[in-house]
DNA sequence: GCCGTTTTCGGCCCGACTGTTTTCAGTCG
């Protein structure tokens, strides 16, 4: 394909278009314009950031307006991007304000106000210049400014220039950040006194996919004692400050904690509060706001009851209740709808899907590929898990990471199965296979072959650069298969690691959906794939859902858990979720048995 | 710039901390 033709038929990815809205909304702050102008491109970036399908094509079809947060202008600003490339908007805003200040507004303590000061006065516009001004003490003599104030730049440039690329800045993958929170609080309750309570909050309690900062809220009439002992814990580095309200400081791990201490009587509106998430709680006020009720960390406060009534919740149901909404579960706290869902007797909101809700693990490997243990060891410990039956789904005859399984070897390694399923009590075991895509959608095992599992799984482990419109057409052409029963780890993407590859998911799931292929959500939570995000747009797009583990060895079954994580934060029930079934019934979903 | 069971115009959350101030602005979560 020319290049011409090829430029035309991508569209701009989500990514780049809110980069670009992201950093207008940056401009536009250093040029002075309100607040909530700036909020309203940030709101945009992140809807786009999150939408499943190309928001590119939806603003030059005109649908972008039924995106949150983006209305007429925002979209013809999107159209402007995709088609020339810029935004005139930001064009002119760039020649004032050069890119380096903004690199200066990222400076812990320095927001747009300080660095438009800076430029302004000093002729700042980079981090280098900056830090030449500090050095020469000339920053202190900026009115408005101070000393501290200098000294506070040179130790954020000096930290800034010792961890380079600030988007390295850690992140913890949630089972770490639940460890590394859980450990804390441990720790901080020994010896806290009678009545005290330590729990973890923010995105980690929400079950993100990965974590910035350790959230903890306490309550204890010792507030004192226990804000002290948290620079007394191992995972500490330092701490900045403590006092009777909390104190803050850093793991080692390179991840900040921030801990909030209040009184028992308080508990529920501290943890809501510091759960989250910020988006949740701005939209939760804003929505109190009119019904004439204020609500923050503190309690709730009712503009008929005068400012000295604050009506406190030992509960975070109490909270939710006090503004005429029913109780949100953490997972759903993102502002993806659940507030409005939760007004009106809670009609809207989903019973999400529990752990125990799962009767089987149709992802796993064996010493027959990649994995570490024997087919008898993960069918004990699977059934340990309580399952009722478990699929062994080991690699397939091209997969080049472990041992590759030829045809023959696929062949024995199901009579090694039947062998054990004959002989095992309390679960059943399942012969699969974890079938490769190839790059043109082919499957690389022969159809008869396929024909005598009882599961097969179809991923993609290679060639992950090929393209969008290449990428769905392989993906779809596997969905088509009538021996694939289900599509493991949809998009290749590693949490923190790796971006997706580019896929059409919106055409996947058309596809998934029509032939009543299952689509994965795998829950290595490296993976987390589908993401929560793209796991709801599936289930609303009428596919069912696979919660697998993709074990390797007994002890990562127990990674179920993080795809239960995900499926709960993409709001999924019981119903959406094939491997709640028991076998017969699930069987009884599969293409080749509906064909029939 | 968005948005509407109070509005198509005029609203648009809440509080802690810090440093610079003589009562508050800026930043952060």
């Amino acid at each position: 394909m020319p290049w011409d033709a090829y430029a035309e038929a991508m569209e701009l990815p989500n990514g780049a278009i809110a980069d670009a809205l992201e950093e207008l909304g940056d401009l536009y702050e250093l040029d002075g314009a309100i607040v909530h102008r700036v909020l309203a491109y940030r709101t945009a970036a992140k809807t786009v950031r999150e939408a499943t399908v190309s928001v590119g094509t939806l603003a030059r079809e005109g649908r972008a307006v039924a995106l949150k947060g983006i209305g007429e202008t925002l979209q013809e600003k999107i159209r402007a991007l995709c088609e020339t490339g810029t935004i005139p908007a930001a064009e002119k805003l760039r020649v004032k304000f050069p890119s380096g200040l903004i690199e200066i507004t990222r400076l812990p303590g320095i927001g747009a106000k300080r660095a438009r000061l800076l430029h302004s006065a000093l002729g700042i516009d980079s981090p280098q210049a900056l830090r030449e001004a500090a050095t020469k003490q000339r920053v202190r003599d900026v009115k408005g400014l101070g000393a501290k104030f200098e000294e506070g730049v040179l130790s954020a440039l000096d930290l800034a220039a010792a961890n380079p690329g600030e988007h390295s800045r850690a992140r913890l993958l949630l089972p770490q950040a639940l460890e590394l929170g859980e450990a804390l609080a441990r720790g901080l309750s020994e010896g806290a006194g009678e009545g005290a309570r330590v729990m973890v909050a923010g995105s980690a309690r929400r079950m993100g996919d990965s974590v910035k900062d350790i959230d903890l809220i306490a309550v204890t009439k010792r507030p004192v004692a226990l804000a002290k002992r948290l620079a007394q814990l191992a995972e500490i580095e330092s701490v900045s400050s403590a006092s009777a309200v909390g104190a803050r400081g850093r793991a080692h791990v390179g991840v900040s904690v921030d801990l909030r201490i209040g009184k028992p009587h308080e508990l529920g509106n501290l943890l809501q509060h510091f759960t989250g998430s910020g988006r949740h709680n701005a939209a939760l006020r804003e929505l109190a706001v009119k019904k004439g009720l204020h609500v923050s960390e503190h309690g709730v406060l009712s503009d008929a009851d005068g400012p000295r009534r604050t009506r406190t919740c030992e509960s975070e149901r109490e909270v939710y209740e006090a503004v005429g909404m029913t109780y949100i579960e953490p997972e759903l706290r993102e502002d993806r709808g659940e507030l409005q869902a939760a007004i009106d007797g809670g009609k809207g909101l989903p019973k999400l899907i529990q752990q125990e809700d799962i009767r089987g693990e149709l992802h796993c490997h064996t010493i027959a590929s990649d994995g570490h243990n024997t087919i008898e060891e993960m069918a004990v410990a699977a059934r340990e898990l309580g399952y009722e039956y478990v699929a062994i789904t080991d690699h397939s005859a091209t997969h080049g990471f472990g041992n590759d399984v030829s045809p023959d070897e696929l062949r024995r390694q199901i009579e090694r199965v039947r062998e054990v399923d004959a002989r095992m009590e309390g679960i059943a075991v399942k012969a699969g296979s974890e079938v490769n895509i190839l790059p043109d959608g082919e499957l690389d095992y022969e159809d008869e072959l396929l024909g005598e599992l009882d599961w097969v799984v179809a991923s993609v482990h290679t060639a992950f650069g090929m393209g969008e419109e290449a990428m769905s057409a392989r993906m779809i052409r596997a969905i088509e298969h009538p021996l694939v029963d289900a599509i493991g780890h949809p998009t290749g993407r590693m949490i923190v690691r790796r971006e997706p590859y580019a896929i059409d998911l919106e055409a996947v799931f058309a596809a998934a959906a029509r032939t009543g292929t299952l689509i994965e959500i795998n829950a290595n939570p490296d993976r987390r794939d589908l993401s929560d995000v793209h796991a709801r747009n599936a289930a609303k797009a009428g596919v069912k859902i696979v919660i697998d583990s993709d074990a390797h060895k007994v002890v990562t079954l127990a990674n179920m858990r993080w795809g239960i994580a995900t499926a709960r934060r993409a709001w999924l029930t019981r119903e959406d979720v094939a491997n709640t079934r028991p076998w017969e019934e699930l069987v009884g979903m599969r293409k080749r048995n509906r064909a029939k």
